[in-house]
DNA sequence: CGCTTCTTTCAGAAATGTGTGAAGTTAAGG
DNA sequence: CCTTAACTTCACACATTTCTGAAAGAAGCG
């Protein structure tokens, strides 16, 4: 008849409950629904890659929504688009390598973080207890910046290590 | 008349815009409106403690929106709860030393992390590439783990070492 | 022990956010 | 060129979240 129903019915919903699951924690990161979602399920492909169609299909939305949600991806560099040459079809692809770094998000915000923190101490003055509170909380984000920096950068050198043995 | 209006009326505007500055900003970072605005105006005070009538007043919301604000900043340890004696009054004070760590919130955050992923990989199984992918996420949340604990203790070593010099 | 002051709870109103359907745009293939 | 398949945009509807006002609940003070 057609193809092996209790089997793939199983684990398409396994897949969709950890899908489902993982997407949860990433909205409760801050990440909205659907990119959440969609991110989840491109993480969670053979390929890692996965088309509109397929993302649709699988995730029971609409063209539409899909197109907002890997914009926003893509934005954040999270997600990569490419495409199949001969064809308008896309396919939207987890930056394997890169996505902790993008997680992390580290560039623009940190740097959106101490611009906010040093108005704050430029208005308040550092005679002030809120100027130096600022200040405590400006420092922290320098630190973290800078050590932030290096961690990622021991998490590559471990993963290259990982992939050499 | 009355008191010096255009200073005071300049100071609290300057004040508020930095509060909402950075509330929009804690906002942005995943936390609500609410909280954030209050925590921001709670760090930007001279004392680093209000009560729920000044925060009330100062932020032109009702009493009602503060206790259930504030309420959510106790419970993620970002702020404090006291009582003056004698008095039914409560203020909520920062946690000068503490909301770096609160902000991270790294314990039970990368717990509920590495858990979804341990279930993903459980589910693929390390010889799909799925499997793989999922299985370096948590890799990648046992490293940060890891090393969030020695570079918070890295940042109050660098803290007490500020205070002492 | 009741009065008063402050906080909390709760139902509902207002604001916001999120996803859909339909129309619009772009580019491949005839 | 025209057709057609895909993706995108936009207005609107639905859902959720967030804040308020009113009433109830605690706790000092007379």
């Amino acid at each position: 008849m057609d193809e092996r129903r209790t089997d793939d019915g199983d684990e398409a919903a396994a897949v969709s409950r950890f899908v489902e699951r993982f997407a949860a924690q990433l909205v409760q990161a801050g990440m909205s629904r659907m990119p959440a979602r969609i991110f989840a399920a491109l993480l969670s492909s053979e390929q890692g890659a996965l088309t509109s169609v397929e993302l649709s299909e699988q995730l029971k939305v609409s063209p539409a929504a899909v197109s907002g949600a890997v914009r926003y991806l893509a934005q954040v560099n999270l997600v990569s688009r490419e495409r199949e040459p001969g064809s308008r079809r896309e396919r939207y692809r987890v930056q394997d390598d890169q996505w902790y770094d993008a997680l992390l998000e580290r560039d623009a915000f940190l740097r959106n973080w101490q611009t906010t923190m040093r108005e704050g101490v430029e208005q308040f003055g550092l005679d002030t207890p809120q100027g130096r509170r600022i200040n405590d909380t400006l420092e922290f984000f320098r630190f973290l910046e800078k050590e932030l920096g290096s961690l990622m950068q021991r998490w590559a050198a471990h993963r290259a290590e990982q992939l050499g043995g």
